[in-house]
RNA sequence: GCGCAGGUGGCAGAGUGGUCAAUUGCAAGAGACUGUAAAUCUCUCGCCCUAUGGGCUACGUAGGUUCAAAUCCUACCCUGCGCA
């Protein structure tokens, strides 16, 4: 019995794009589909009924931050992710191998992040200096220092196919090296092949702890890396392809204008009839560019954390809401918005709770900003079932940026 | 009325002869955030200008000492505490 079924319904016409059905254990995602980042097994600020309520499908959480706490054992003991947090609907966990990156090369050079960009490089070399390195790679594994406690830690990919069983996601993800995009061609490759090699242990892995388990058994997705370049990604998709996974991520970093050719060199090499997540993104513009380019699923905290920190999507862009010009204005975000703030709540009220430094700010932000990117993505679907994508797109974006 | 302490930029509060347009915190103004070390971080914050520099006005008020004063002296005004 296979961990996962993937159903297209409707491709876009002469691009990579589609729309389908991924059947878990745990439910169905409709496809393209936005998913929740839950990091420490809760979407920040809000309970799973109010993640549901926007229309959420998917939550991802994150095996690194669950190892150290509150450790997997303790998880397994509640019963697994779902469980414990109380979500019912499909879950997917990261493998950690993005931790390795943002918490070691990611620090340990000038300006790194998961982007180019010389205005976010010189303000995280500010940050970086007040921080050490805390992860070391090599053929086996990674070692790495908790952040928590400083503690040395350990993870291989088995070790992390481990973990993730014991967390109990519906889909899991291989342990993968993201590299650094100012990383050199020669590094690139480096890291790529040790990827794949860490692909085949977790792959081999996981069927080890899956032949013990009870079903529903776990769905494994081995990564695609290979950085900016062309010849690197065709090569990763073909070795990724060439194992027996349930689906594949994207992960790495990119040039944020190259991003959609990227992905689209990956999407062309890998097999049609086994779904795609891009790891980390996106914002609005991502989305499309994406799913033209064959992506199905996307995961990106960029919805929470901007809520927390104020930034609030609209159609028309992104608005600060603590700017003077919303301490008076007693509209919603937007009157045409069917989430739950939009519907009870001004702009205002909304300003005033970020600058009384109130908690239900970063509720009432973060159900609008996730309700904009789920809805969205919706949209984008349901574009494609009507064979208008392009249309949507153009509309969509030309409000957005105007 | 006498004694003591004190009056500093929107607020709190440093500074006690030059390196002070004045530390710091808060407030305020703006920006960033893409597999979450993020309810975080960055920048601005007296006025004006031909602006990595220059000018002006400022540390209760008015005088004074000094090459130079938020810093010293005198008077006055105000605030708090104590004593009458």
């Amino acid at each position: 019995m296979p961990a996962l079924n993937f159903n297209i319904e409707k491709k876009i016409k002469g691009q990579l794009g589609r729309a389908g059905i991924i059947s878990t254990p745990h439910g169905e995602i409709k496809t393209p589909a936005f998913v929740v980042v839950g990091t420490k097994a809760t979407v920040k600020a809000l309970t799973p009924e109010q993640v549901k309520t926007l229309g959420a499908q998917v939550v991802l959480a994150n095996t690194y931050h669950l190892y150290l706490e509150p450790g997997d054992e303790l998880l397994k003991k509640a019963g697994g992710l779902h469980q414990f947090m109380n979500w019912s609907g499909p879950m997917m966990t990261d493998s950690g191998g993005f931790q390795v990156f943002s918490l070691g090369v990611a620090y340990e050079e000038e300006g790194i992040n998961k982007f180019l960009g010389l205005e976010r490089a010189e303000e995280n070399k500010k940050r970086a200096s007040n921080h050490e390195k805390l992860a070391k790679i090599d053929e086996e594994g990674v070692t790495f220092r908790s952040h928590l406690d400083g503690t040395e830690q350990r993870f291989t990919p088995e070790k992390s196919m481990e973990i993730q069983h014991n967390l109990g996601a519906d889909i899991i993800f291989a342990f993968d090296e993201c590299t650094a995009p100012t990383a050199p061609h020669d590094y690139q490759q480096e890291a790529m092949e040790r990827t794949h090699r860490w692909a085949a242990r977790s792959l081999a892995h996981h069927r080890k702890l899956n032949l013990g388990a009870k079903l529903p058994s776990q769905a494994l997705f081995g990564i695609v890396q290979g950085g900016r370049f062309k010849n690197l990604r065709e090569e990763s998709a073909r070795t990724i392809a060439s194992m027996d996974f349930d689906g594949f991520g994207i992960g790495g970093s990119f040039e944020k204008k190259d991003m959609d050719t990227a992905v689209g060199w990956v999407n062309a090499v890998l097999p049609e009839n086994k779904p795609r997540h891009l790891l980390g993104i996106g914002e609005p513009e991502d989305l499309f560019g994406g799913v033209e380019n064959g992506v199905d699923t996307f995961d990106c905290v960029s919805p929470t954390r901007m809520a927390r920190n104020g930034t609030i999507q609209t159609k028309t862009g992104r608005i600060n809401i603590t700017n003077a010009q919303y301490q008076n204005d007693f509209s919603p975000i937007e009157p045409d918005c069917g989430c739950y703030t939009c519907g009870h709540y001004t702009k205002a009220y909304l300003a005033h709770l970020f600058r009384a430094k109130e908690m239900l700010a970063a509720t009432l932000a973060s159900i609008h900003n996730l309700y904009f990117s789920v809805q969205l993505v919706e949209h984008i679907r349901q574009s494609i079932l009507a064979d208008q994508f392009q249309e949507f797109k153009q509309s969509f974006l030309s409000h957005y940026h105007s």
